[in-house]
DNA sequence: AAACAAAGTTCAAACGATTGATCTAGTAAA
DNA sequence: TTTACTAGATCAATCGTTTGAACTTTGTTT
């Protein structure tokens, strides 16, 4: 059942990346790969070396499929330094709307898979470590460290400002990876869009709250 | 090289968990854990069945090592809730303890590795899951459910309070698992005790913040 | 257009190695 | 005698990888 329009190599990146997202590198088998992106066990060998080989380009096509989040969160904080640096509200503005597009990354059906293996990745490194450190999330942790310090006055390069970072990337990218223990303890029986709002709602607060403000929430929430 | 005072099933699921913790299940093979256990290929049928029943017992054996980090949290509250409920500042002190004594059971070196099968198991859950769920990680989620209500006012079942609740539980568990990122981002070669103390100062004064709380971080940083 | 060779790609089959599990036989302590 | 193991061999299954033949596409020459 092949995909018209895709390459078998394309195919076999797509196929190869969800499993590997679903399981660990060693408990996916070449042969099931080969099955579920409908080509010849040998195709692995011919296009990417091995086993590995594969893995690896799986990140490398990650990190460049990923491109449109870096450029789009990039955005974002560009629009925020051109208004006035005194202007707090506009600091609400952007953040919330930088924490709506970061969760967005973590958890939309479309990019869900890949942020799964990048966390996977970051938790237990092999050697892709880097090449999702160096393409993807030290893009993402330079824009939300001078996101931070712009608002804490601190320097960007601060432990302080780059731990608080670090620390708003993880409860952002979480829903994409504890998707169990989100329906588990949620009670939901699936993630859907109204689950996504609403996760996307508690973050942005509770993001702007841990950075002081708190003030410019606006409380859309019907309840 | 065997342990002494230590059974040969209990150094086993020490030996085990550990494995585990580093890599996954299929990729620790039985008998790699026999020969690091120092025990003969034949024990892991004879104590646990097969290799799925060694991995359970290792998941039973956690809930129960960890039952000190309840007990402890659990404490934590109960003084908590014998305080007047206005005394904001009471609760900062709470929370900043509360804060302080997950951080720790997710990251020193006694319970890291624990930690880490744990957030594995929660990540890409297996027959094991229910079983982290149910013996601790419930528990600890309900705690700061009920210590997010007291301070928002709202029900400790609401979905805002649960949400909250498990985002400060992602934050402060998140430096246990992902130690590369923390170390290669911020410019650690190690996280020692100075470091763990940073993320912990770090982590009570976001939490704090993010609950309302800015007012009553005492700083004790030395600049 | 037709013929043809080279390159690119896919195929079924097989390779040796390792896996989890099982078996028998034997040891040591309670 | 029972319990708690160890030692070592063996099992079928599965693993990643390789092989060489076959098929397709492409470019060049008739």
């Amino acid at each position: 059942m092949k995909e018209s329009g895709s390459s078998t190599s394309e195919r076999m990146l797509e196929t190869a990346g969800r499993l590997f997202a679903d399981r660990a590198f060693d408990s996916v088998s070449t042969r099931e790969i080969a099955a579920a992106a409908s080509v010849n066990l040998s195709a692995i060998s011919y296009h990417f070396h091995n086993k590995e080989g594969l893995y690896r380009a799986v990140f490398e096509k990650i990190v460049r499929d990923l491109k449109p989040v870096r450029v789009s969160l990039a955005l974002v904080l560009e629009n925020q330094l051109a208004a006035a640096s005194e202007d707090r509200k506009a600091y609400a503005e952007t953040v919330t709307l930088f924490v709506s597009r970061l969760v967005d990354s973590a958890i939309s059906p479309v990019t869900r898979w890949r942020m799964r293996l990048i966390k996977r990745e970051i938790e237990m490194p092999t050697d892709c470590f880097q090449i999702i450190m160096e393409g993807h999330i030290n893009v993402i942790h330079d824009l939300l460290g001078i996101l931070v310090s712009k608002i804490s006055g601190e320097s960007p390069t601060s432990e302080n400002v780059r731990l608080e970072a670090m620390s708003i990337l993880a409860i952002c990218l979480q829903y994409a990876l504890n998707e169990e223990m989100v329906k588990a303890r949620m009670g939901w029986t699936d993630i859907g869009p109204r689950e996504i709002e609403r996760i996307k709602t508690s973050m942005a607060e509770m993001v702007l709250r841990s950075l002081n403000l708190g003030d410019y929430i606006d409380r859309v929430r019907i309840e």
